[in-house]
DNA sequence: TTGAAAGCGCTAACAT
DNA sequence: ATGTTAGCGCTTTCAA
């Protein structure tokens, strides 16, 4: 097998060769510089270069002009739900402006399962992805969590542009962009407590979860808005399953509240479901709430109302923002919170 | 801002200029040549790296190694729920053999929604993908379809290993990987059969759609040989959503079937709410089969019987065979039909 | 209108 | 033990 044939693509010189002319004329003329070539050899350049389904080699390309016109992501797993949709809208936005992405999966839930991200392991699969992608020449990295809370971890490289996507860094010197949560929460706790419900069980994430935290809070302020007091340790804790929604669920019914607030869809589910076991029609005989809006969420009969994070926009965010910080060559370092769509389905009702 | 300033990374020469040796030498030192320089030069050249954070930059190195140990993964999209997995499949056999894998998301149910793939700007958007990651000199690609059917486009590189993922091209002149849907399908109608059902409802996808083709197919199988004749005109279509599931179950429901089988997860949900609606209890009064194993089947209660496509190896089976391919210089063209997994939940019971 | 030459950062063959 | 050189494919002066 030749050479030529074990290539797979052509390059500059072989149109040269094809067409007689120097490389350097090649690439004027396909880069669009006007005058560089008759009229004559310019079609015949064109020609062979479709012909040969010529594209420039971007190695020796960006190599050249000393930058890539692409930025980094780095997923702690994208299998995680949320995570899809949150590259999606980066993609989308760098798409719009020319710049291409570079897609760096790190595997967490895979490999760790539901640990967080804290140990000497993480660190390293942190710190090889961030050199990895800056050993490809980006110009940038968005940091996507899979899911909201502070991380520890830090890029080596002071002149990186870095954005924190559905997480922010322990230190305010990056910019971060993540989900205004305790808006979230304070508007479920209007619209429960709206609905004349003063004894509202909340079913959490594990105990000391930061990732609840933002939800509590605002869900606290809506409560005492309404005058009403909260014993903060009667909050049961799950560990985001749906078994673990029931489980607590068992402790909260029958008993006297007459609305539940499940801090993702999974547990309101298992709520549901205990609901069911014991007869009592959601929507009629208690409200149900859940968040992250995910499609179990609206499976049910009737659906459960719950708080959709808005992702696409905060992929689009994160994207601008690095993007601003390449083209400016500043360094932004603003914490934005965007806000959350509250879907109010049938599974809550008046007192 | 000087240029070392704007610089994220350094480079060779910097760890040359520090320690006071060439590049060469630096470069071999790095890459392990033993009795490249002195202990102590070596240890300095070591510290210095460190120091700079040092990491060959790709471009260049790649350029001159000619080979970059890399695919390309083109994903139709990325969002699509099958997707993910796929990729994760083809990430962790990639990793574990040394290979880096560049992703191209088209994005085409975002672009397009459920359109089928077969229009001049999916083409259009097919070759600019191919020509993108070729242009990055990747060794191979995997495309994967966001369902599983026939995919018309093909590569325009004779030389690049290419594998379809998910689905399967025209000609028999690629490899490809997808679910033996005939099989589960068989397996899904001698279940059923076996529990004495003899008149089961079918709610298919779009009227003609291939994607179906193979399930029935099987499902029919099993009931020939359960002696069961079948009307094919009784099958009914719908369009996948959750929607036309219970559109179509008010079709059978009330009726005098004991069974339905619902080709996917969404539409099967429909036809569960249909059941609630008239007071029907699945696995009680009526049996219900869905298909793709999503978290929606699991919530139901009883839970909705399904089946599994093995996303995950199907991605490994596919890096497999590119990096076959690359490695040994041939073509593969093998078509793989890796078995699907029953869940068989309380959704089903005899007739 | 055209091309020669230099160089991006790296590696490898070949000196010394 | 260390360095010189050439060249991967490309772009970009600058000269002809």
């Amino acid at each position: 097998m030749t050479e030529a044939e074990v290539r797979i693509i052509a390059t500059i010189k072989d149109i040269a060769r094809l067409t007689g002319v120097s490389a350097a004329t090649v690439s004027n003329v396909l880069n669009g510089k006007s005058g560089a070539a008759s009229d004559a050899k310019m079609q015949e350049i064109f020609q062979a270069a479709k012909e040969l389904h010529y594209r420039p080699n971007t190695l020796a390309k960006n190599l050249k002009l000393r930058r890539t016109k692409s930025i980094g992501i780095i997923t702690e797993d994208l299998t995680v739900f949320h995570t899809p949709e949150m590259v999606d809208g980066i993609e989308e936005y760098c798409e719009s402006q020319g710049y291409e992405i570079i897609l760096d999966n790190m595997r967490f839930f895979k490999r760790f399962g539901n640990n967080f991200t804290d140990t000497r392991l993480h660190t390293e699969f942190f710190e090889n992805a961030v050199s990895a992608l800056v050993a490809q020449q980006v110009e940038g990295i968005v940091y996507i969590g899979y899911h909201c809370r502070e991380i520890i971890q830090k890029p080596a490289f002071p002149h990186l542009p870095f954005v924190y996507c559905n997480c922010y860094p322990k230190e305010p010197e990056y910019a971060c962009v993540y989900p205004n949560d305790e808006d979230a929460g304070y508007q479920v706790g209007k619209v429960l407590t709206g609905l004349g419900h003063t004894n509202i069980g909340i079913i959490s994430g594990p105990k000391g979860n930061v990732n609840a935290r933002a939800r509590l809070d605002g869900f606290f302020r809506a409560l005492r808005e309404a005058g009403i007091s909260y014993d903060v340790n009667t909050i049961l804790h799950g560990d985001w399953g749906r078994d673990s929604g029931y489980e607590n669920a068992k402790k909260l019914l029958p008993g006297d509240c007459t609305a539940i607030f499940a801090l993702n869809d999974a547990m309101a589910s298992g709520v549901f479901f205990r609901c069911q076991e014991l007869g009592l029609q959601v929507g009629r005989d208690i409200s149900l709430f859940g968040y992250d809006n995910l499609n179990i969420a609206r499976v049910h009969t009737p659906a459960i109302s719950s708080v959709e994070p808005p992702l696409h926009d905060i992929g689009r965010k994160c994207a601008q923002l690095v993007l601003e910080q390449i083209e400016t060559r500043s360094r932004l370092t603003q914490r934005v919170l965007l806000p959350c769509t509250l879907h109010l389905r049938d599974s809550v009702c008046p007192r």
